[in-house]
DNA sequence: AAAATAATATACCAATTGGTATATTATTTA
DNA sequence: TAAATAATATACCAATTGGTATATTATTTT
């Protein structure tokens, strides 16, 4: 790895979170030296401008984000027992969130909508991915016989995720982490009533 | 009503959904005199700075939205038909948010986050004032005898709550409405099934 | 180690930012 | 209707914005 790339690598994890915190608009070039360190040379020396510097940025801040699910959920093989992981992880997600500046998903999805074409359609893009690995997780579930077979993935997958991403906007803006808490409670219990042979 | 009144209230409306649209930084002073056609001078004899004008907007957003929901809920006295209301409405929210430039509760909630904490605030507070109104309203189906006694109203509310705000951000976010119908029906049948008596 | 190249710093740019003092025009009040 | 007042327009401000051309410094390659 050649100097650039390093260098590349140490402003986008310097201005994954600051980008996330204030949204677009509201983070300044100056912020980007500031915290950096660096010039603005050496920024449009790595970057095109403003806007690539945020796109990779948000990319960060989502990879980071599904490495850390996937890798809790790698505690288990059954596919039924992942589902359940999923809400275990979003169970603490407090704490990983406010050190991250919030959800990416959350923030970018609100902030570029209406703004940003670009990075609206890579957040859209990440929903529609998310979603649909969640029902082959299911449909994995079926196949190994822990799931009935009666039950619809893709609408279970499209409730789970906006369920969360409801209790993530709310922990996030009341500061509660009761929210995430009770609504994967709840998920947990569907899980069981509802979708558990 | 005086003239300056009239214009501050000309100046709100017409500001109010580029706000919520654009959020705050991103929402120039330009765009206000060139919205509205007034100049600085009349903004500012209006308002003491841009803060003022974001937090009005916000403030007449809300209030539009808050009011159209109690009336579409005045069209029954029950509170347990109240309650079906409300997801009634939100069926049919995305024309209404789409023309007003987003959802207020979450595009200020995730753009003041850490950025506002006077708006923040305000967020804050109708979210918990909204909430605890639907508890309430639970409360009142108990004494009616129309919902179950056993049922925690505030656990109903705040789930309720954020599955709603979950469909709004993931309706918004991928353009479909789906989210909001697919939502809206489970609380439907969890309402059938586990309030009413 | 010298030459070539790659990466970063410096100094600058025009445009835009939010905001203000004052001049001008409308509206009230007497 | 004239005087007083309220509301709006104009012209300006310093600071900041994102971005760039060029100079300087590191790093590779020969």
């Amino acid at each position: 790895m050649n100097k650039a790339l390093k260098t590349r690598k140490y402003i986008i994890e310097t201005v994954a979170p600051i980008f996330n915190k204030k949204g677009y608009a509201a983070t300044s070039m100056f912020d980007i030296t500031n915290a950096t360190g660096l010039t603005k040379g050496a920024i449009y020396g790595n970057f095109e401008n403003k806007e690539a510097i945020a796109m990779a940025a948000f990319e960060k801040n989502v990879n980071e984000l599904l490495k850390k699910i996937t890798l809790h959920q790698n505690q288990s093989d059954s596919p039924l027992q992942k589902l359940f992981l999923i809400t275990d992880f979003y169970k603490n997600y407090e704490d990983y969130n406010k050190s991250h500046g919030g959800c990416p998903i959350l923030n970018i999805g609100v902030d570029a909508n209406n703004q940003n074409f670009t990075l609206l359609e890579r957040v859209q893009y990440i929903i529609h991915k998310t979603q649909k690995s969640i029902a082959k997780l299911v449909e994995r579930g079926k196949e190994k016989g822990e799931i009935k077979l009666s039950v619809d993935s893709d609408k279970f997958s499209k409730l789970l995720y906006t369920k969360i991403q409801g209790a993530v906007f709310m922990s996030q803006t009341m500061q509660d982490k009761s929210y995430l808490i009770e609504v994967t409670n709840e998920i947990d219990s569907i899980i069981n009533s509802e979708l558990k042979k």
